[in-house]
DNA sequence: CGTCGAATCTTGACTGAGTCAAGATTTTGA
DNA sequence: TCAAAATCTTGACTCAGTCAAGATTCGACG
């Protein structure tokens, strides 16, 4: 037996409303989409929705774990539905452009820090910085990301590494890494 | 020979001004400072800084690699002064606050994705979420951190799982991740 | 030392992403 | 069917940060 977006709403126990519906539509047609673009999915979707109903379906969907939001620097939320499995994504430090990527390490792979510091750790979110294909291939290597004061104060070509130091390293380093 | 913090500056190739000597003071004196903390701090110290002379100060003083800037979900950017080293950060759910943790997967943990999606990966940013020995304490299961109309929205104790789905995980799990 | 151009700082308006609050509408289960 | 509860609409509002223009300061050079 499957079962209509609807009855799965219904399941979780939240009222089934054409708003949520077309909010659940709008994020499986774009994995990754922002709030923006799913305002916009559904108001095409359904003829009319409020940005406020939106954000209170998104909010409710990723509590009742029917969607996943992930929130990367310097980039409104973004929505996926592929929330059955472990993943994490790789952000383009040129252009922005987000994908997904399964973890090498395992199915819980950096679960643990080397010192909890007494907290309970549950989760370790991982998020991957590098180079999209399309980037590499057009040869581009200055961020379209920063802000036009920040580029004023890095005239200088920047190199990645020297603007996020944490776990850098060398191709070599990587091939070694676990 | 040991360094002042001006020589410091000039060495890096920027101007050693007293706003950014006291940024960096700020940021020295408190890890994971805001930077409304900083401007609170900056204002003590030196008797006047504007908002964006900080912002600007953080900016270069974080392109230059002097200080660090992490920015967790749902807080303003934090920053700090330990740069040396390769440390990530355990956050609270409930209340929020950050720890440093070193990761326990030698020194470029999880720097490879199984799949690199054909990016050039250069770096792995890790987030732990969990519960901090206070709130473990004062027994605190319920965040403070959702505003108030998500908090309208799940009436029900938030077991954390459930918010975070990505690399959850039951405690034997966790000892055996690697 | 003084000077001068570049770098930096101040001021104040402005933005994007999201939240709040109150009242109207819809959904659901009895 | 019908009311109570949940949800949606509207529009103001907040927070963290950015923009832009002009004033001030820094520091390399003479
Ligand atoms: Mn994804
Ligand atoms: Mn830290
Ligand atoms: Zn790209
Ligand atoms: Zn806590």
């Amino acid at each position: 037996m499957t079962f209509t977006p609807a009855e799965v709403l219904r399941d979780r126990g939240i009222a089934a409303t054409a708003q949520r519906l077309a909010v659940l539509r709008a994020v499986a047609n774009s994995p990754h989409i922002t709030a923006e673009g799913v305002v916009a999915f559904a108001q095409a979707d359904i003829g009319a929705i409020s940005r406020q109903a939106v954000y209170d379906a998104l909010g409710v969907l990723v509590n009742k774990g029917l969607i996943r939001r992930i929130q990367p620097v310097g980039s409104p939320a973004l929505y996926e539905d592929r929330v059955a499995d472990n993943h994490h994504h790789v952000i383009c430090r040129i252009c922005g452009v987000v994908a997904d990527v399964d973890c090498a390490v395992g199915s819980t792979p950096c679960l643990r820090a080397a010192d909890d510091m007494g907290y309970e750790i549950d989760e370790a979110e991982v998020a991957y910085w590098g180079r999209c294909p399309t980037c590499q291939a057009e040869g581009r290597t200055t961020t379209v990301l920063d802000t036009p004061s920040s580029r004023r104060q890095n005239q200088r070509r920047t190199r990645p590494e020297e603007l996020h130091p944490t776990h850098t390293a060398k191709p070599e380093e990587i091939s070694r890494a676990i």
